[in-house]
DNA sequence: AATGGAGCCAACCGCCATGGC
DNA sequence: GGCCATGGCGGTTGGCTCCAT
C-alpha cells in the first residue's frame, strides 16, 4: 500500500538523496538479507554508497536506520524490563529527551525504541500519577485534573496492559517514580510480519544494573564524561541529602531532600541519588527550569 | 462477525553538527 | 569563511494490530 506522501515523493525524487527510484516503507526480508549480508561482509565506510553496493533501492539514511534499529546483531528484543524502565525514567529526569544518550545506558536498545517506549508507556504512567513527563514534577492540581480526563490517559481496558496497580501516595513518597509498579507489563513484541521476527544471529546482551555505567565505582562519583553536556563533577560537591532544596512548580512545592532519603527498593536509587546530589552543586542546565533554591 | 477507535512502533522528515575541500 | 556531503538525532507520521462494542 502506498501512502499519498509516497506518491508525491516518487514524482520529485527522494528528499535526502534526490534518488527517484527508492523503496520506502517497511523493509522486505529480501532487503534485510541484502543489507545484513553486505554490512557483515564489508562494514559501512559510507552509508551513502551502501545501497548501490548492496544492491538496494533505498537511500543511505534508510539503510543506516534499518541497520541500527533492527539488523544490528547486538540488539536486545522483547519487552523492557522494570530495571530498564527505571533507567529510562531516571536518566530522562536528568537529560530530558536525549533519546540517544538514554539508549546508551540500555545495552541492546535503540534510541528509537526508547523514544517509542517513553511516548507509548512511561509518559502515560507519569501523567496518570499527576507527574509532568517533561519535568518529572508533580503537576499543579488543575493540570492534573485536566490530564486525568484527556486523551493521554489510556482507556481502562488499555491501561491494564500498561500498569496493573497504579499507586501514588504523596504522604509517603515525594516522588513515586521509584515506586512505580515494578512489573513492567508492556506487551511482548507483536509479530506483525515476517520481518519482525528475531534474527537467528541476534545476540542477547544481559542488562547490567541501570546507572552503573555512569558511576566511577572506585571513587563512587558519577562519570559525567558519559553524559553529554554535563561538566566534570567537583570532588567536594555536597551530597544532596544533606542539603535543603525546594522546588517550586506553580502552586506545588516539595522539599526535595525527601526524595533521596526515601527508602528505595532498587539499588539504582542510591546510585542515582549520588549522581543527582552532586549534580546539584554544578551548573546544570536541565535543572535551571526547576527553579532550585538552596 | 463486523467495525471503529486507540495504541504501538517502524520508518521517514527536517534540522543540526562535523569534516573535507 | 563558504559550500557540500554525510551522519546523527529528535519529532512526527501512518499503517498494522488489538480490543471493545
Amino acid at each position: 500500500m502506498r501512502g499519498k506522501w509516497e506518491m508525491k515523493r516518487d514524482e520529485m525524487g527522494h528528499r535526502c538523496c534526490g534518488k527517484h527510484k527508492v523503496n520506502r516503507g517497511l523493509w522486505s526480508p529480501e532487503e534485510d538479507e541484502k543489507l545484513l549480508r553486505y554490512i557483515t561482509t564489508h562494514g559501512h565506510p559510507s552509508w551513502s554508497s551502501v545501497p548501490k553496493l548492496a544492491g538496494l533501492e533505498r537511500c543511505g539514511k534508510s539503510c543506516r536506520l534499518r541497520w541500527i534499529n533492527y539488523l544490528r546483531p547486538d540488539l536486545k528484543r522483547g519487552s523492557f524490563t522494570a530495571e530498564e524502565e527505571q533507567t529510562i525514567i531516571d536518566v530522562h529526569r536528568i537529560l530530558g529527551n536525549k533519546w540517544a544518550q538514554i539508549a546508551k545506558h540500555l545495552p541492546g536498545r535503540t534510541d528509537n525504541e526508547v523514544k517509542n517506549f517513553w511516548n507509548s508507556c512511561i509518559k502515560k504512567k507519569l501523567l496518570s500519577q499527576g507527574l509532568d513527563p517533561s519535568t518529572h514534577n508533580l503537576m499543579p492540581s488543575h493540570k492534573r485534573s485536566a490530564t486525568s480526563s484527556n486523551n493521554n490517559i489510556p482507556k481502562p481496558s488499555k491501561m491494564k496492559s500498561i500498569m496493573t496497580n497504579p499507586t501514588f501516595d504523596l504522604s509517603t513518597t515525594a516522588f513515586s517514580i521509584t515506586n512505580l509498579n515494578p512489573h513492567t507489563s508492556t506487551k511482548p513484541n507483536k509479530v506483525k510480519s515476517p520481518i519482525r521476527t528475531p534474527l537467528p544471529s541476534q545476540t542477547i546482551i544481559p542488562i547490567n544494573n541501570t546507572m552503573s555505567s555512569l558511576l566511577d565505582y572506585e571513587n563512587m562519583i558519577p562519570s559525567w564524561s558519559d553524559v553529554d553536556g554535563v561538566a566534570p563533577i567537583h570532588e567536594e560537591a555536597p551530597m544532596f541529602s544533606s542539603e535543603k532544596a525546594v522546588v517550586g512548580v506553580d502552586d506545588d512545592y516539595f522539599n526535595m531532600d525527601i526524595l533521596f532519603n526515601t527508602p528505595s527498593t532498587t539499588t539504582f536509587d542510591h546510585d542515582f541519588a549520588s549522581i543527582f546530589s552532586s549534580a546539584m552543586s554544578i551548573d546544570f542546565n536541565p535543572m535551571d527550569d526547576l527553579g532550585w533554591t538552596f
